[in-house]
DNA sequence: TTTCCCAAGCTTTTT
DNA sequence: GCTTGGGAAA
């Protein structure tokens, strides 16, 4: 590897804001040896020791995929701490929680820990920590809940029956709608009406009732202590402007910031990235516009591609070589990326050599799609691959229904990331809401939704309780002398006797996790009387996961930004076993890589949605989905579709395969199909017939062992 | 006012 | 396949 840098001593000028008068202070200096016991120049190639060894003032760092981004970053932690910098004022921005503990284990195992002690997390769960520190410069109760989605829809809900009656004729937005509504025009700083023109020009006509709701939706939220998603960028950024002696407060201590994903940041956050570097100028941020993919919520490439131009001075490095795929598997993500309406100028290179054309598989309906993928994996994990190095990726949650079915019947385990999360569940949010109306008795979503268990009470009385109990000083656990009537008296004070007590004296979490359970259980019974054995489960498994909390703000902060959390217990279980195979959908995919990649469902409604047709930025966005999950492979790569779907009530339906796939040469992606194997003829692993695609214009992949069919049945010879 | 029952509608993707 | 909303009965 090349030593010529041309430069000696990596540094360069940095400015220091103090009051008014900036005093220039002698640019930082690091010696050019790398710190003991580690040789960056043997770790890195000459692109990534750049960028990780990087002096001082604002740096983009373009990454294309699998050009070893974490790597470099890792890098940088370990060259800064290994340097001097204290790590307390490293500040590591990443997107998903997941994401950045990878990048903090990863990096203290350099540097024996000491790197443990960088701050960071995810945007969310920064700004949280900063808000719980200052949260009463905002006129906000220390002991604010964070509302989840779900939680900030409820409270729309609560403001939305009045407006919603005056137009009983008409189709009013119903809560979730409006929460988005609100949220997008907080993430992207647009105006209402023209969140409403450009995505939702059907409700225009409640421009007027919708800007009231707005009003009394944020004026609520703090008057109740509440705060959403949203608020705690928000918020964040509002105590900075109202408070110059904070945000200098903390950007002080924020010497170096440097973010992951930052294509996927959204104008708040990148307004946050400015702040936390308004003293130090020393921030460095990592990504690749070709991988943006949360236009949904707001981020905005233009970020990134502004970054040279909103930051003075800002330097260029460019990462492109892929050290993750294949130059098949390249040649497809090259080639699919050509599609897109705005140009990337990027093509990634690798010195790996050809490998295996990508298959593109067509299945005659989901049930032998899931087949064809579990007997892949099977057959890979007899070649020595461990299940963990293999991921089934697709579009959305439930894609994903029939293979978990086909994967329990063979035993395969399996983890799976994205899609519906444990903390949603409605007896998990049961549970958590007495949790919540302990930690914030002005918590009124949490209120409504525990009283509204009991017998007989419904939204009105639940109102009329809420009332009751926050009506004096101090919030009153008894029914004494309160206005209710027999009916529900005794229940209700079976549950104040419970609250009343576990905020009396505080018992450590786990015991009071236990009263509520106890009290709970009984009501689980009987508002779930179908399935809540399965529930209790969940309810152990919340138990499991509480353990691991100091304590009940830790706790509900965890479960409000990070619901993934739950999750993570089955990996530890599993593990145990044997390192499980990975589903994920391909935005959880984001940054991880494995040998071997399955998309499934690679179907035109799906991937691209049939929601994104029709917008030409969407469909965009669609396409940089394809090019993440293509890109997610090191060796080998299937794409596969049923040709024929069910649907409720038409029966079934042909399907076409992705737009994005169809007209590809087969020079680079390969024709597949699934020939049934007589049942006689299998050997007993299956191993052997799966490995090797014959080079040829129609790979043929058997599907051995079908029980249920006629042997003799050729799957081309299906009657469709 | 609550609850129960039926119909409608709707779903990406995440913090 | 599931949640949400509306309407009617208790």
């Amino acid at each position: 590897m090349s030593a010529d840098l041309g430069r000696d001593r990596i540094a360069r000028a940095r400015v220091v804001h103090l009051m008014a008068r900036r005093i220039v202070i002698s640019p930082e200096e690091f010696p050019v040896a790398d710190p003991e016991g580690l040789d960056f120049r043997e770790a890195l190639n000459e692109k990534q020791y750049e960028a990780a060894t990087w002096g001082a003032g604002p740096v983009l760092v373009v990454a294309g995929a699998g050009t070893g981004k974490t790597r470099t970053l890792i890098h940088r932690v370990a060259w800064l701490v290994g340097h001097g910098v204290a790590p307390e004022q490293l500040v590591l921005l990443t997107f998903t929680r997941r994401a950045s503990q990878q990048m903090l284990t990863r990096a203290s195992t350099l540097l024996d820990g000491r790197c443990s002690r960088v701050r960071g997390g995810t945007f969310h769960a920064f700004c949280l920590m900063l808000l719980k520190q200052y949260a009463a410069k905002l006129g906000y109760p220390n002991g604010f809940t964070v509302l989840d989605a779900q939680d900030a829809a409820d409270v729309v809900d609560l403001l939305r029956g009045p407006v919603a009656a005056r137009f009983k004729d008409r189709r009013f937005p119903k809560k979730r709608t409006i929460a988005s509504i609100f949220s997008s025009i907080r993430n992207t700083g647009q105006s209402l009406d023209s969140v409403l023109e450009s995505a939702y020009p059907h409700f225009l006509e409640f421009l007027e009732p919708l800007n009231g709701l707005f009003e009394q939706y944020v004026q609520y939220k703090k008057e109740q202590g509440l705060m959403d998603y949203d608020d705690l960028l928000i918020l964040t950024l509002k105590l900075f402007q109202q408070d110059p002696g904070v945000l200098r407060e903390v950007a002080s201590a924020c010497r170096y910031v440097l973010v992951d994903e930052y294509q996927d940041t959204n104008r708040a956050q990148a307004l946050l990235v400015k702040a936390l570097s308004s003293v130090h100028g020393n921030v460095m941020v990592v990504g690749d516009d070709a991988q943006s993919i949360y236009r949904f919520r707001g981020a905005d490439m233009g970020n990134i591609l502004r970054f040279p131009e909103e930051y003075a001075g800002a330097s260029v490095i460019k990462l492109e070589h892929n050290y993750r795929s294949t130059q098949a598997i390249l040649d497809l993500a090259n080639e699919v990326l050509t599609q897109a309406k705005h140009r990337f100028d990027k093509r990634l290179y690798t010195e790996r050599g050809k490998g295996d054309l990508p298959g593109i598989v067509p299945a005659p309906d989901d049930r032998f799609e899931s087949r064809f993928v579990s007997q892949m994996i099977l057959a890979l994990r007899e070649q020595g691959e461990p299940l963990n190095r293999m991921a089934v990726l697709f579009r959305s949650g439930h894609n994903s229904y029939d293979l978990e079915v086909e994967l329990n019947k063979r035993g395969i385990p399996f983890v799976k990331y994205g899609g519906l999360k444990l903390a949603e569940a409605a007896h998990i949010k049961d549970v958590i809401a007495y949790l919540k109306v302990l930690e914030n008795p002005r918590d009124v979503v949490a209120w409504n939704r525990i009283l509204q268990l009991l017998d007989g009470i419904g939204p009105k009385t639940a109102g009329r309780i809420i009332e009751w109990v926050q009506g004096a000083e101090a919030p009153r656990y008894t029914t004494d002398g309160s206005p209710f009537s027999a009916a529900y008296v005794a229940s209700l004070s079976r549950l104040f006797d419970v609250l009343g007590r576990l905020r009396q004296h505080e018992s450590p979490l786990d015991e009071q996790l236990e009263s509520i359970l106890a009290y709970y259980a009984p009501i689980l019974r009987e508002t779930y009387t179908e399935d809540y054995p399965k529930r209790e489960t969940d309810l152990e498994h919340l138990t499991g996961v509480a353990s691991r909390f100091a304590d009940r703000a830790s706790l509900l902060d965890s479960l409000a930004l990070d619901p993934i959390e739950l999750s993570a217990v089955d990996v530890e279980k599993e593990e145990k076993d044997e390192p499980p195979l990975v589903l994920s959908t391909i935005h959880s995919a984001k940054g991880l890589e494995f040998k071997s990649v399955f998309v499934i469902q690679s179907l035109d409604g799906v991937l691209p949605s049939s929601y994104s047709v029709g917008d030409a930025e969407a469909m965009d966005e669609e396409l940089r989905l394809l090019y993440v999950a293509i890109t997610r492979a090191e060796d080998q790569l299937f794409l596969s579709y049923p040709m024929v779907q069910f649907r409720r009530y038409e029966g079934q339906y042909f399907t076409k395969p992705s737009r994005f796939l169809e007209g590809l040469p087969d020079t680079i992606l390969e024709p597949c199909t699934l020939v049934e194997a007589p049942r006689d003829a299998v050997p007993d692993d299956g191993s052997s017939r799966l490995q090797d695609g014959l080079p040829g214009p129609s790979r043929t992949l058997e599907a051995p062992n079908q029980p249920s069919h006629d042997a003799s049945d050729s799957l081309d010879d299906l009657p469709f």
